[in-house]
RNA sequence: GCUGCUGUGGCUCAGCUGGUAGAGCAGCUCACUCGUAAUGAGCAGGUCGUCCGUUCGAAUCGGAUCAGCAGCUCCA
């Protein structure tokens, strides 16, 4: 017998060999229905899975994590089984659960379109009524080869655990069957609710130099209503949508004349003016300079800082007077630049230069998205050059002003260590110095991150900072990256303590990321409804009709002496309609005036937050407006 | 760049199997002078992304190209 105790502290003796699923049956028919995979002493399995020794057990069901992937991981595939049914002959790569769903790639005799959805999911729900139980064999490697020999994509996978000798886990439903490790449902049934999203296509291993295969995405839910409720969060999260956003609010504007070049309009500039100036503040107060760099320079600086050998194909490049210029694509080589127009005394450093700088980078058509990825941004960029022993302090002073510029705007993100890159330059005790200095930053700050092998700049290691859109794609904003190769490479100096010659290690560094991007992500978060320190036009005002003009003329020059924005709505429409449109326009705050406020000098305040509203006095409201947008309150 | 899809007035969209374009909103004009999300009437606005082709005739069919959308790859 062997002691295994439950998610709610209590604990129960089972034979030895009991699976998962046989301890959830005795825990009451209701949990073994909803059990889609188990976790035992922290670990994720699956609900065949015996137990052999003393264990911590829990079930997980859909409102779990682990269950949710199991749940979703058997609704991979029965897409795939309904697949080969439709389509006999398709050959399948891999299908595994995804944040929100799954997905499965296909190598079909003619690649998947939206249009043939509607037929695999009826292919499906046709599967989970037949209520297919879902088993798992083990077999040798040459077995398991002759079950799927049809299949070359499975033949591939398999290969790396056949050298090994290793045993292979199949698992079948019905007539299909798959290489997977599981975890899987006992049966197809419990996936009553089921969406094919989209039919797009995808690489084979994620490599472009590969085949393309079709890719199905969809989701799946125990219940009817929970899908339904998950399709209308979808739609309610498209409506804020940036792109669509822009547009209504006349805040930006992308033009086939200039594919990934964004123009400001006048709105969208007042916000990003604001973002900006909030910037200059803050970095001011942290002991940054502000520079100003040219947005194009000579080959032979970007040969020496590097890019001109590993970035060339994302850069724009000219010939003027038989010498070759590039559009820089990042400001740093300029920023070195400025450093070594004068002598530095360790005294000086750390050295913090600040520079928003507009960059281009040639990205792929494919890759363009709104103001999230585009060709020409702005980076609220800084290089900081300091001594050797600074570095840590530095880190743990960048990481702390970044998470009080998202803290302003309620953001929540996550932090992603990068590590070095196969295309990089330096030795690799460099590299490993400079991870350990960010790690030990991340450590001493007591902030949880995750590792991205590889995933590192090609001149050094950094972290990664990663804000969430309106569907909960994450989009990479600020970035802190250590770099020992450019000041060797620019053959940077100061002078130390001790009157010798030393190099000075340095830090890039960004909070906003792109301010572009960050806008982007600023009108998903807020929905286009901006707190009134950002918002382009702060105060409408609303006559009730012309006899209020003037009064309302009035009321406007006196809001505008203290630096608002104000507009007057003094078209000939009923007030009504002047209403509707300033809260279209997601407009913070509208003042009604009719014959009571010109009589009484007051203005009937109608704010989006509706505690801000009443009658009040203009006094009163300047005061209340005005401290609102200096603590820049949400 | 790759796979699939889309492209009609400022915006949102209609236009079936080919016969040379329609609505609502926005805009302009006029009337109404109005108390918290659309007052009414009238006017104006498009060579249907672009180029080539098929056809007596193309927004509608074919090809190319540009741009956008979803995804892959890449990245702030």
């Amino acid at each position: 017998m062997i002691k295994v105790w439950l998610k709610d502290g209590s604990m129960r003796e089972y034979e030895a060999g009991t699976t998962v699923a046989e301890v959830a049956k005795s825990l009451g028919m209701g949990l073994y229905k909803a059990a889609c995979a188990g976790r035992v002493n922290g670990e994720a399995c699956d609900l065949r899975t015996p137990l052999t020794a003393d264990c911590k057990l829990e079930i997980c069901t859909f409102d779990d994590p682990d269950g949710r992937h199991a749940f979703w991981h058997t609704s991979s595939h029965i897409l795939a089984q309904a697949v080969l049914r439709l389509f006999p002959g398709t050959k399948f790569a891999i299908g595994p659960a995804i944040d929100n769903g799954f997905y499965y790639d296909f190598d079909p005799a003619t690649p998947f379109t939206n249009e043939d959805l509607p037929a695999i999911e009826a292919e499906m729900k046709k599967i989970v009524k037949e209520a297919l139980p879902v088993e798992r064999i083990l077999v040798d490697a040459a077995e398991a080869q002759n079950l799927l020999k049809d299949q070359p994509y499975k033949l591939e996978l398999l290969q790396k655990h056949a050298d090994a000798g290793e045993q292979i886990s199949l698992y079948t439903q019905g007539e299909f069957i798959d290489l997977c490790a599981g975890p899987h449902l006992m049966d197809t049934a419990p996936v009553k609710a089921i969406k094919l999203t989209s039919a797009t296509g995808a690489y084979w291993h994620g490599d472009s130099n590969l085949p393309m295969l079709s890719r199905i995405y969809g989701t799946a839910y125990p219940k009817q209503s929970e899908l339904d409720a998950y399709l209308v969060m979808l739609e309610e999260a498209k409506k804020r949508d940036h792109r669509k956003l822009g547009k209504d609010l006349h805040l930006f504007a992308l033009l086939e004349e200039g594919p990934g070049f964004p123009f400001f309009l006048p709105n969208g500039m007042v916000l990003k003016n604001e973002l900006l100036a909030y910037w200059r503040e803050i970095h001011r107060k942290a002991g940054y300079s502000e520079i100003s760099t040219p947005i194009m320079l000579n080959r032979t600086l970007w040969e020496r800082s590097g890019h001109w050998g590993h970035y060339k194909n994302n850069m724009y490049t000219t010939t003027i007077d038989e010498t070759e210029f590039a559009i820089k694509p990042m400001n740093c080589p300029g920023s070195i630049l400025v450093y070594k127009t004068q002598p530095h005394s360790y005294r000086d450093l750390p050295l913090r230069l600040g520079e928003l700088g507009l960059v281009h980078r040639h990205e792929l058509s494919g890759a363009l998205h709104g103001l999230m990825r585009v060709r020409s941004f702005t980076q609220d960029d800084a290089h900081i050059y300091m001594m050797p022993s600074q570095i840590k302090e530095e880190i743990i002073r960048v990481v702390k002003l970044i998470d009080e510029v998202y803290s302003l705007f309620g953001f929540e993100y996550k932090i992603e260590l990068s590590t070095m890159p196969e295309d990089h330059m330096g030795e690799l005790a460099d590299w490993e110095a400079a991870t350990d200095a960010l790690r030990g930053a991340m450590d001493e700050l007591g902030r949880s991150y995750t590792i991205n092998e590889g995933d590192g700049a090609f001149y050094g290691p950094k972290l990664d900072f990663h804000l969430v859109d309106a569907i909960g794609r994450t989009w990479q904003c600020g970035t802190i990256q250590l770099d020992f190769q450019l000041p060797e490479r620019f053959e940077m100096e100061y002078t130390g303590e001790d009157g010798q010659k030393h190099r000075p290690v340095m830090i890039h560094r960004v909070v906003f990321g792109s301010v572009e991007r960050f806008i982007g992500i600023l009108i998903e978060h807020f929905a286009g409804a901006f707190p009134a320190w950002l918002a382009p036009v702060q105060v409408m005002l609303v006559p009730i009709s012309e006899g209020h003009h003037e009064y309302a003329q009035q009321v406007k020059a006196r809001l505008e002496a203290e630096g608002l924005r104000v507009e007057a709505d003094l078209r000939n429409e009923k007030m009504g309609y002047k209403i509707r449109e300033a809260q279209l326009q997601k407009i913070p705050y509208m003042l009604v005036m009719g014959d009571k406020e010109v009589a009484d000098g007051t203005v009937a305040v109608r704010a989006r937050k509706e505690e801000k509203g009443g009658v009040k006095t203009v006094d009163d409201f300047i005061s209340s407006i005005m401290e609102e947008i200096y603590s820049r309150s949400l």
